[in-house]
DNA sequence: CGGCAGCGATACCGGGCGGGTATCGATCCG
DNA sequence: CGGATCGATACCCGCCCGGTATCGCTGCCG
């Protein structure tokens, strides 16, 4: 199976239209069409329903969807690779969370730039849950993750620091002069919980407010008109307009370092080893 | 990057020689040589040195090679698993090396096969070290392991049972009747370590007996021709021509059920929730 | 030192396949 | 019933993959 099939397959089941896939593809549409059929020719399975109106996934075109993106983030990370390690210049890709374990990172970042053989690491901030995707397709080389928010799947891990998760309230909030709160008291509050973009960058249906980023999570608090639960940590990146209160049943997160298994550089060996004496 | 393209380069890479990857791969020299030459104009390095006499990897052609062969398993398997689910018959294939953890693996069987929505399992057998490949290319859907032999590095995991090790000796040999040895005394023995093959088949220098299998190992064992240290979970495995005592310093082994770890799967998942219950 | 063997690169040719346009056939809708 | 939508089909063109023949370099050996 070519990675050009592959790729044309997975556009036509992600659009679930013949016509959109091949827009986005830059070709017309007849030769995608055929692409496609010869594709399920070759492998001998129909991995797409054309009813009237409409395309939808067989099983294994479901199955093939799944495998075949794991395996062009593959090809890609394997491209990517390739050329980072012929430019010759050193230097690592380190990824995470916009806004989380700030702290953590600095004197990860500080400890590591002190050993002796340490390259440049470069920090590169993502959105929600886009650690594992630029992880996977060689856009980077090692990443902070967050359990239980963030899948491991696929990754060798090492485990940092575990903390508990505190709400963040306006400050004045009557909760706030609690020494530690329940899920369900927070729960309980007249405030709708934000909405989070899904992975395809749509939003859930319901009634919170949409939010995009920390800073516009915060702007909402602070206007009282939402609330969240973040891990302890987070407090640093607080003013005088927040205040926390601990939860005490919220589940425990624990900060990861994460890189590709047969990951083989030196320089990740390092700054892993470095981030598991902190 | 196509999958031909990187077929190519593995192929060359591993034979470092033109003429041999091409005849490997079915096609005549010339095209291969402008294949490659094509592919590091694409990716804007040079893979391959080629050096009066010889063929060498490069920096960044190591890395493709390592890269390149976990795409094209992350691509084969892809294939395999679409057309498992094309066919439309349930079933999962476990994978574990042969003669190890047999008692578990039935009682796995059992435990899963009286589970309500149980599908069959096809249990294939393989050498050493052969488990993750088959794993990562999709030919099985789960394996038994065993750390720290095996490399889990890319899969999720459940561990199942840790056990000591046991050093195998003839019958009647002078250590057998000790409740327990050490390594060193086990090495201080006048008898070669037996040599195991190689990923790519070779074997490494040395002195002891070159054995393929357990049955060979077990056989030179019975002629006093060489020891081995194996899992206790082995000693089931043995008739009256060997004893075993277990030995306090060597490392525990754990065996752990895998999967590849974005496995949707409802029959893995039922197979490894029964094997955690065990 | 010259001839030869080994090996990768180059030159050149033919066929297959990927991509394009035009069009058809089916289905849904107003 | 006519039009719109959407995938399939028909057909053509040009590129690229693969083949054969040959070159150029290098190291070896007589």
């Amino acid at each position: 199976m070519e990675t050009r099939e592959l790729r044309y397959f997975v556009a036509v089941a992600e659009e679930l239209h013949f016509g959109r896939a091949a827009r986005r593809l830059g070709i017309a549409q007849p030769p995608l069409s055929r692409a496609i059929r010869q594709l399920e020719r070759r492998v001998g399975a129909t991995l797409l329903d054309r009813n009237s109106r409409g395309v939808t996934l067989t099983e294994a075109g479901s199955v093939l969807l799944r495998e075949g993106l794991a395996a062009l983030d593959a090809v890609d990370a394997a491209e990517r690779r390739t050329r980072r390690a012929a430019t010759g210049r050193p230097g690592l890709v380190l990824v995470t969370k916009a806004g989380a374990s700030a702290e953590l990172l600095a004197k990860l970042l500080d400890a590591y730039a002190a050993e002796p053989d340490a390259v440049s690491v470069d920090v590169q901030l993502c959105g929600i849950g886009e650690q594992a995707r630029l992880l996977r397709d060689g856009r980077a080389d090692v990443a902070l993750l967050h359990r239980p928010f963030d899948s491991t799947a696929g990754f060798d891990v090492e485990e940092l620091t575990t903390e508990g998760q505190v709400v963040v309230l306006p400050a004045g909030h009557p909760l706030t002069t609690r020494p530690h709160v329940r899920t369900a008291e927070v729960a309980a509050l007249d405030l709708p919980t934000p909405r989070w973009p899904q992975p395809d960058g749509t939003y859930p249906d319901g009634a919170g407010p949409r939010v995009r980023d920390n800073t516009q999570l915060l702007q909402l608090i602070a206007l009282g008109r939402a609330w969240a639960i973040l891990p302890e940590s987070s407090r640093s990146l607080l003013g005088t307009d927040h205040a926390t209160v601990p939860v005490l049943d919220a589940p425990s997160v624990t900060t990861v370092i994460a890189w590709p298994p047969h990951s083989r550089s030196r320089a990740v060996a390092d700054l892993v080893r470095t981030a598991a004496r902190l």
